[in-house]
DNA sequence: AATACGTATGAACGATTGTTCAATTGATCA
DNA sequence: TGATCAATTGAACAATCGTTCATACGTATT
């Protein structure tokens, strides 16, 4: 009989701090494409890939070699990093060059190594 | 006969990129902290419980009332976040009040967002 | 003490994810 | 054209992850 169903029973101990941090989070759909952001970083192949090209473009043969890794791993990875717009490339022959696609990026990164060095 | 097993069969494209590449890398073992910073916030549950808390503290039965999400479900997500670092909590008699551990999480939070809409 | 309630924890299940393998594409060079 | 090589793609498998369920813990209140 309760007009809305709380999942605990204790109805809603503070009411306006709730609304409050409803209203904080605001469009749901924005912090889905936001939590989707940070799973792409949340994997260590693909941070070692940013930081390597964090020093300038490589190809994907060279991050195969640097990681120690097979080629086709790595543009798997590679293919995620794109479609969150955290990589571009060029070709160049047979060859294709990755590189940060912008220096937003390199900030992320350096804001995340800043608080896990406590 | 290659002194050093490459991956790939073309032999490092190029050798000085990817040791430049490779002194960016320097400590693999802090990216690897790095991706599991990373993989916290790569969550959207976890990610809407940080939004809620940056609103101001809440105990877990308003977090599970707000996201309509039992409390146990919740409570194992704040484990996660505990041990990350990115939220405190303090005992009340019954209740646990849970609030963001500094404002570094607030900025990691807002600069994601920033590269999300474009 | 005994009960009630907010919270925490462990096991288990379904879903998602990263790597491997095999096959394909696209581009150069003989 | 045919061969070669860097890169990409899709399917499949193992491993990881988030939620649920049942249970236990900690703190009031009676």
């Amino acid at each position: 009989m309760r007009e809305k169903v709380a999942i605990c029973h204790c109805g809603v101990v503070h009411p306006e701090a709730v609304e409050a941090a409803r209203a904080a989070i605001g469009d749901e759909d924005a912090l889905l494409d936001l939590s989707d952001f940070f799973k792409v970083l949340g994997d260590s192949t693909r941070v070692r890939i940013l930081t390597a090209l964090s020093a300038g473009e490589l190809c994907v043969c060279d991050l195969a070699s640097l990681l120690s890794m097979t080629m086709s791993a790595i543009s798997h990875q590679l293919r995620s990093l794109k479609q969150a717009n955290l990589v571009r490339y060029r070709r160049a022959g047979k060859s294709v060059y990755y590189a940060l696609s912008d220096d937003h990026v390199r900030e992320i990164l350096a804001m995340g190594l800043e608080h896990v060095r406590e």
